[in-house]
DNA sequence: AATGTATTGTTAACGCTGTTAATATGTCAA
DNA sequence: TTGACATATTAACAGCGTTAACAATACATT
C-alpha cells in the first residue's frame, strides 16, 4: 500500500488539491471498473488514497457527485466540424456522436439520464442540438420539442443497451431463452424468440433504423414550419 | 384488482395469504404514497402488517419485487378497442395509454424502465404494439425496431417528466432561474429561459409533438417496405 | 382426533451504505 | 514564531438489503 513507511508517520504522499473535476473524473474510471453499483464513496476514496469525507469537502452529498459526473460526461461529446451543407447530415452526426458519448463510459446514460441539473457542458450541447434543428428548418418552439425527442430517444435506447450484462452472446441466450417459454403461446403473433434474437440485439441497427425515423419526423415538422411561415407573411 | 385465492383458503390470524402479486401491489401503493426512494423492504412489511423477512418468503430479493411492480404497471395498460380503420389513430391512442398508465403510478417510469425481466404482461403489450406497427404496413422486421424507438420515446419523456419534484410551478420557477445565469451568455442563442419555462415544461404538448415526429418515421418506413416489396413480387 | 411436515411468521444480527462530529494535521500569511 | 484556515483522519450513527435461527401455525395423512 504505502511505499515509504521507514520515516515517520506520514502515511500519504504529497498531493495536489483536489478539485471537484478530479473527484469526478476519478469516480468516471471507478464505474468504468467496477459499474455504477460499485460506486462507493468509501471505493472512491480508496480509488483516490484518500479517507471517505475529505470527498465531502468538495461535493455536498452523492447526487451531487453524480451530476459533476454527468456533465463531465456531457462534456466529452465532440463539438467540432458538423458544417456540412446539408443540415440533415450535421443532426444525425452530432446525434450519432452523443450516443457513442453515452456509451463509452459504462452506465453513462444512467449517470447522465439521473442528472437533473443542467450545468453548463450540458446546456451547451443542447444549444449545439438546438442549432442544428433550427438550421434545419424548425422555428424555436419547434426545435425545442424535437430536441427532447432526440434525447429521450438516444436515451432509452442506450439505457437499454448498457441494462444488459457485459458479455453479449451469453446475455441474448439467456433472455432469449426465458422468452421463449412465454412467446411460444399461439397469442403472440408478431414476436418470437428469432426475431428477437436476430434484431432486438442489435443495438445500432436499431438506433440508426430509429435515428431515421425521427428525421423523418424533423422533416415533416419543417414542411409545417414553412406553412405557417407563408401564412404569416 | 386481483382475482386469485380459488382453491385454497387458508387464513392467518385476520390476514389473508400473500401473494407475489398482492406484494407488488402493495408495493405499487407505498411509492404512490412515499415516492420509490422511500420504498424499503422494512416500509413495505410494516404497510403490510408483518416484518420485513416474509417478504423474502415470497420474492427472491427487492429487484425481483421491481419487476413484479413493473409488469403489474404495464399490465394496467387498457387493451380494448383500438379498432378505428385509421392503423395510425389506433397506434397514436395506444401509445398515449401506455403514457397515461406510466404518469398514473408514482415514479412508474423508473420502476418499468429499470426492469429487464420480460415477464408476461410487458410481453403482450409487446405484441399488441407490434400488431399495430404490422397493420400500419411494417414488416415484422421494421416494426420491432420501430416498437423500441417508440418505447425509448416514451420511457424517456414520463422519465424526466417524473423526475421533476412534485409541486409544477415550485420546480418550473427553481430550474428556470437557476437556468438563466448560464442561458444569458451571449454564447446561447437558441436557448432562453423564457423559452423553457413556456415549452420545456409542457410535457402533454411534448409527448403529442414527439409522437408526431415517430409517425411520420413510421410512415416514411412503411413505403420503405412497400418498395421493397414490389422490388420482391 | 392425533401426528408429521411444510409453510409462514418472529427476533436478532451481519455487512454495507451515505453521512456527520470531533479531532488531528499540514500550509501559508503576518 | 504565531495564528488561522483549509484539509485530512478516526469513530460513529442511522438506515439499508438480506440471512440465520427459531417459533408458531395450517394442512394432509394417519
Amino acid at each position: 500500500m504505502t511505499e515509504n513507511d521507514s520515516a515517520p508517520k506520514r502515511r500519504r504522499r504529497k498531493k495536489e488539491r483536489l478539485t471537484v473535476r478530479q473527484i469526478a473524473e476519478a469516480a468516471l474510471t471507478l464505474v468504468n471498473r467496477e459499474g455504477l453499483d460499485g460506486l462507493t464513496m468509501r471505493a472512491l476514496a480508496d480509488a483516490m488514497d484518500v479517507q471517505a469525507p475529505v470527498i465531502y469537502r468538495h461535493v455536498a452529498d452523492k447526487r451531487q457527485l453524480l451530476d459533476e459526473m454527468a456533465d463531465a460526461i456531457v462534456a466529452a461529446v465532440p463539438l467540432g466540424g458538423l458544417d456540412d451543407e446539408d443540415a440533415y447530415v450535421n443532426l444525425a452526426e452530432f446525434v450519432r456522436r452523443l450516443r457513442r458519448t453515452l456509451l463509452m463510459y459504462r452506465d453513462g446514460a444512467r449517470i447522465v439520464g439521473g442528472s437533473y441539473s443542467a450545468k453548463h457542458s450540458t446546456l451547451r450541447g443542447a444549444e449545439t442540438l438546438m442549432a442544428l434543428l433550427v438550421k434545419a428548418g424548425l422555428d424555436r418552439d419547434r426545435a425545442l420539442w424535437a430536441m427532447t425527442t432526440v434525447l429521450s430517444f438516444i436515451l432509452g435506447e442506450t439505457l437499454e443497451q448498457q441494462g444488459l450484462p457485459d458479455e453479449p452472446g451469453e446475455a441474448t441466450a439467456a433472455i432469449t431463452a426465458s422468452l421463449g417459454e412465454v412467446l411460444s403461446s399461439p397469442d403472440f403473433r408478431h414476436l418470437d424468440t428469432e426475431l428477437m434474437a436476430r434484431r432486438f440485439f442489435d443495438f445500432d441497427g436499431r438506433f440508426e433504423f430509429g435515428l431515421a425515423m425521427i428525421l423523418a419526423g424533423v422533416r415533416e415538422q419543417v414542411a409545417g414550419t414553412d406553412r405557417e411561415k407563408i401564412g404569416l407573411a
